[in-house]
DNA sequence: TATTCGCATGGT
DNA sequence: CCATGCGAATAT
């Protein structure tokens, strides 16, 4: 009989370890169903004692020890995997029980060895040199980096070892698999969570037994998969927010994948059209090495303008003198256009005309927007953050006024002039309002693509389902972006500024009231060194990161005890630099949030004291490392 | 987190 | 008496 300490690997579950007893044989590393409450979790096993040797304290403890239901698989991960799982936890300040269950996919996790065949052990290789560390970035446009890929897979290939190329979504993946899969199909293997349970196993399988080397596209949770003969990991798209979890635990997997790189030896490559400021710091740091020498322009074989959104006196309008002259020329050549607007809706916020209050969102009190739905004249506020909904119908709640006002540019009021000035022009729409899910932008994509002379306007959405070039690309409307305060504002809007420019083959227009702001110079020319040189120099300035780690704490609730509260972690953090301020959104059924925001150098964490401190913390403190936002 | 437990409330 | 709802506590 032994007693067998295990931390479940849930995401629910804040207690880092429990404990059971057991007669079957296990040893630490194991995966193992354990009862946790009324239900049955997955967990790993740390620790492995005769019951006479246990813990004094166990004997006497309060509970009656529970037993552990049936071992699942003998020994799942490496400990090279378990040993990146274990600083990418300590790094986000999340249990290595909630980090693992993100670390790898809850349907492999439940399927035992013996049904999933897992790893044939294979012969291991002996390679001539093992390969040693090497970090490095790829900086080329979309069509540059796959053709350069493909030649790495090549050259991987000859030598006996395989490569996972892993990409943040599966839209990004359905974009790469038939050029990246042509000619090796047998050894091409996509992964992702949308495969559903039958074919995700029969995937993994497959890419655990070929004996050839192979190219895993897939997600990062996918890294998970064991393959001793992979010695190159590819993170494309680095600059994608999509490699950061949204919920509890906080993670990065860009930092799990390059912890695991390392652990590994394995090569490990970041690469994306535009790569993030902290990516290029890096660099100049010597961290990472260049794999094709950095390009000071990014070449478009588009005509690029930046033309003034200047209204005439007394006037308010969307388009533009020479942008609705664009529009129709590109209708009469029968060219088409893709029009982007940054927000959704009619209009993004929603003032009182009277004391100029903003409309705010009755449960999380950020802004509403005003929305009316499809063609007709259903009109209602919408909360972006929370998706609260509610009637138009009402009195500005701080002055009880009734003149209310929506403004600024929304993707609908757009479609609706452009229909209005240009009657006989065929219009599509795509954002997130029309489409609910990926068949249908395909369907609408299609339809615009199919349609000469017609227009799409679309949200940043639409960038991620246009695999083509189209001829003529307009930015309406992207100034209230700036209006986001977030430290990596002008990185959002140069990254999306040049991926829409390469976009198009023909022309490309930003409207803009900044005409004279270098960051619309830099991205209409495509200059990304003068770029990160400009940005670089201000986030040194300012202190943000790259040159900082930030850490926010956040925490909502009855006023009273949040103050309260806060002050004690205040006095606990004394001697660290921190600011706290008022969180600008909140949760539902609270009236009111703190957050305070750590500032650390950038080789000062994780800390062990600080780290003590924030693991402490109950779960009503919302921790996260690196956050995208710093006000919510 | 998600579940559960205890306590207060309210209806029969 | 039980059903319901809410908030706080806590998982072995």
């Amino acid at each position: 009989m032994n007693v067998v300490t295990v931390t479940p690997i849930s995401r629910g579950l804040f207690k880092e370890s429990l404990t059971y007893f057991s007669t079957l044989p296990i040893a630490p590393g194991a995966i193992v169903t354990v009862p946790v409450r009324n239900r049955s979790v997955e967990a790993l096993v740390l620790e492995v004692k005769p019951v006479e040797e246990a813990k004094s304290s166990l004997k006497t403890a309060n509970f009656a020890l529970k037993k552990i239901e049936r071992v699942k698989h003998e020994s799942f991960f490496s400990p090279n995997f378990l040993e990146a799982a274990r600083q990418t936890s300590k790094y986000f300040i999340s249990p290595l029980g909630q980090t693992l269950s993100n670390l790898v996919p809850a349907d492999i996790l439940t399927t035992s060895s013996k049904l999933l065949n897992s790893p044939a052990r294979r012969e291991t290789k002996v390679y001539e040199r093992p390969r040693g560390l090497e970090k490095y970035i790829l900086q080329e446009a979309d069509d540059d980096r796959l053709i350069y890929y493909k030649g790495l897979v090549r050259e991987e290939f000859a030598r006996g070892f395989s490569v996972f190329l892993c990409l943040p979504t599966l839209a990004e993946i359905k974009k790469v698999v038939g050029f990246l899969g042509r000619g090796i199909d047998n050894y091409t293997i996509i992964l992702h969570g949308r495969l559903g349970k039958k074919s995700l196993l029969e995937a993994w399988h497959e890419a655990v037994t070929i004996k050839h080397p192979v190219l895993i596209i897939g997600t990062p949770i996918f890294l998970s998969l064991p393959r001793p003969d992979l010695k190159t990991i590819i993170i494309d798209r680095e600059n994608s927010p999509g490699y950061r979890t949204l919920n509890r635990p906080f993670l990065d997997y860009r930092i799990f994948a390059e912890r695991l790189a390392e652990v590994n030896r394995q090569q490990f490559i970041l690469g994306d059209l535009v790569l993030r400021t902290e990516t290029v710091h890096l660099l100049e740091k010597g961290v990472f090495q260049p794999k094709v020498a950095l390009k000071h322009h990014l070449i478009s074989v588009a005509d690029q303008v930046i033309m003034s959104a200047k209204n005439p006196p007394g006037e308010f309008r969307i388009f533009g003198e020479e942008l609705l002259e664009l529009i129709k020329r590109a209708a009469a050549a029968s060219e088409r256009l893709f029009l982007f607007v940054h927000r959704r809706g009619l209009a993004p916020i929603v003032v009182c005309e009277d004391c100029g209050a903003a409309v705010t969102c009755r449960n999380c009190h950020g802004p509403v927007s005003w929305h009316k739905r499809g063609d007709g004249d259903d009109s209602f506020f919408l909360c972006h953050h929370c998706g609260d909904e509610r009637g138009p119908a009402e009195k500005c709640a701080n002055c009880g006024g009734w003149r209310l006002l929506g403004l600024g540019i929304g993707l609908e009021r757009v479609a609706r002039e452009l229909a209005e000035a240009l009657p006989q022009i065929k219009i599509s729409k795509l954002d997130s309002d029309e489409i609910k899910n990926e068949r249908q932008a395909g369907t609408v994509i299609k339809k615009f693509l199919d349609t000469p002379g017609g227009v799409l306007v679309g949200t940043e959405m639409a960038t991620h389902y246009l695999k083509d070039k189209v001829e003529n690309v307009a930015v309406v409307a992207i100034d209230s972006l700036f209006a986001i305060p977030d430290y990596r504002i002008n990185e959002r809007v140069f990254n999306l500024l040049i991926r829409l420019r390469s976009l198009a083959s023909k022309r490309f227009i930003i409207q803009t009231r900044a005409v004279r702001s270098e960051l619309f110079d830099y991205a209409s020319r495509g200059a990304l060194l003068d770029f990160y040189r400009h940005e670089l120099k201000e986030r040194r300035e300012y202190g943000y990161p790259p040159f900082k780690i930030f850490i926010k704490i956040n925490l909502t609730g009855e006023k009273n005890d949040v103050l309260l509260a806060m002050k004690a972690l205040e006095k606990d953090l004394a001697g660290y630099e921190f600011d706290t301020f008022a969180a600008s959104r909140l949760s539902k059924g609270n009236d009111f949030g703190l957050n305070l925001l750590l500032r650390l150098k950038t080789d000062a964490w994780p800390d062990e004291k600080l780290s003590e401190i924030l693991e402490s913390l109950p779960p009503q403190y919302v921790v996260t490392v690196d956050p995208e936002n710093l006000l919510d």
